[in-house]
DNA sequence: CGATCCTTTGAAGGACGTCAAGGTCTGTGG
DNA sequence: CCACAGACCTTGACGTCCTTCAAAGGATCG
């Protein structure tokens, strides 16, 4: 079994944050780039900051002590992350392709929070989305079979994403790890799917996926 | 493979709601009894009440098309549930046993909640601990091995129980639908725990479990 | 005390994991 | 421009953990 390490030495979120942004540390609103695979924050570490994707994508995971792991979502462009009711993160995240995020300071929006109900209301939304999506997600690792797991995650970012053509910015070990399978099998899953006329591969590699029909992709994740 | 069907013939929630109070109708707060196995609300239906445990224990669940379910929580004493963002309930809740819930409407709530920033606060607070709950729960049905998510439901049911031994009001099924297995798996995990020495039963039933090694019991679940 | 429900246990099967090999694409340096 | 290394994906063979199927033993309740 492949088995991930949490890096012991790393630097705390701060320390880590390349400057790539020219704006004062006092000002609210700040801009940051991290190269593939770097880490945003880790797990257990302190909640300073909230993240917007603003290019690029992440995953967020959690780890056993052996290194298996858990992507519990992926945040693509204009997804908030890092939101936390507690003083800790409950996740380590980590950039999936180079990203470029903005990030607020929590303790502005608390302050924030308290001023304006508005504020208050779409901190309350936005965890009852994370909390649904956790929900729908359960039932898909709980229950459903790997081919079922994948047609659900290809048909979650062909409405994520919005446009024709998936361009997928996670490779197979990412989508087994967050569906709960190994690389392997996801990608037997895919080879299925495609066989069965359900997609079609574009470009060079394999992450550019166009559905063909869309009607079978669902009835291969019948949820209803 | 053991199937659930979902009731298609049953009355709306207000209507399934037999009155075991005297309060009136237009009073917030009303208790009502369910017996073992009634359906408290249906997902998909309009979510008109929010819910607190005051006896028994109660179940939230998602079915597949085909029957397969997935227990997203238990409620146990003085837990809140049926609280949602948007206008339906996301959930089926069942009575695991004969329970008396306290009901207030949801409407009320939410003017409590423009008025007052506390009451605000505290529903945040309640949805980041369920969004918590399944966010560690993903961990688990994706990654863990049967033993391993028997052992974490053991220690969830005991740190939540207060109790030195542990009367769990659910069945083998309904701890299976909880942790992504069937009925045969758990009670294999649980015979070889009871076998390893780490817990034993007392009382007739096989539901009244003392736990005779926490440390073990912890070694069956190493998260970090 | 028979009927039903729940749980345990055994035996067999299957879906997914593990191990391994080979292919493609990318980047780098000769 | 080509050789080579490395990352990533696919595919096959085999193994294993969990499911499925089956039977039997308590417990509860009429």
């Amino acid at each position: 079994m492949f088995a991930y390490r949490k890096d012991q030495s790393r630097p705390n979120t701060l320390g880590s944050l390349g400057f790539t942004t020219t704006s004062k540390p006092t000002v609210n609103l700040s801009e940051f780039k991290y190269q593939r695979k770097a880490e945003i924050f880790g797990e257990g570490e302190p909640a300073v900051y909230v993240y917007q994707v603003k290019r690029g994508a992440v995953r967020s995971y959690k780890l056993l002590n052996d290194g298996r792991r858990q992507i519990g979502a992926f945040h693509l462009v204009d997804d908030i992350f890092g939101i936390e009711n507690g003083a800790k993160h409950r996740f380590t995240t980590e950039a999936v392709v180079e990203t470029i995020v903005c990030l607020i300071r929590r303790e502005s929006l608390q302050l924030e929070a308290e001023r304006d109900a508005a504020v208050s209301r779409s901190l309350l939304r936005l965890t009852s989305r994370n909390l649904e999506h956790a929900e729908d997600h359960m039932l898909l690792l709980g229950r459903k079979t790997a081919v079922e797991r994948v047609a659900a995650f290809l048909q979650e970012m062909d409405r994520r994403t919005g446009t024709n053509c998936l361009s997928l910015p996670m490779g197979r070990r990412d989508i087994a790890d967050y569906l709960g399978l190994t690389l392997e099998t996801v990608s037997r899953a895919v080879s299925r799917l495609h066989s069965e006329g359900v997609l079609k591969f574009v470009g060079r590699t394999q992450r550019e996926i166009v559905i063909l029909n869309r009607e079978k992709l669902q009835s291969f994740d019948l949820v209803n």
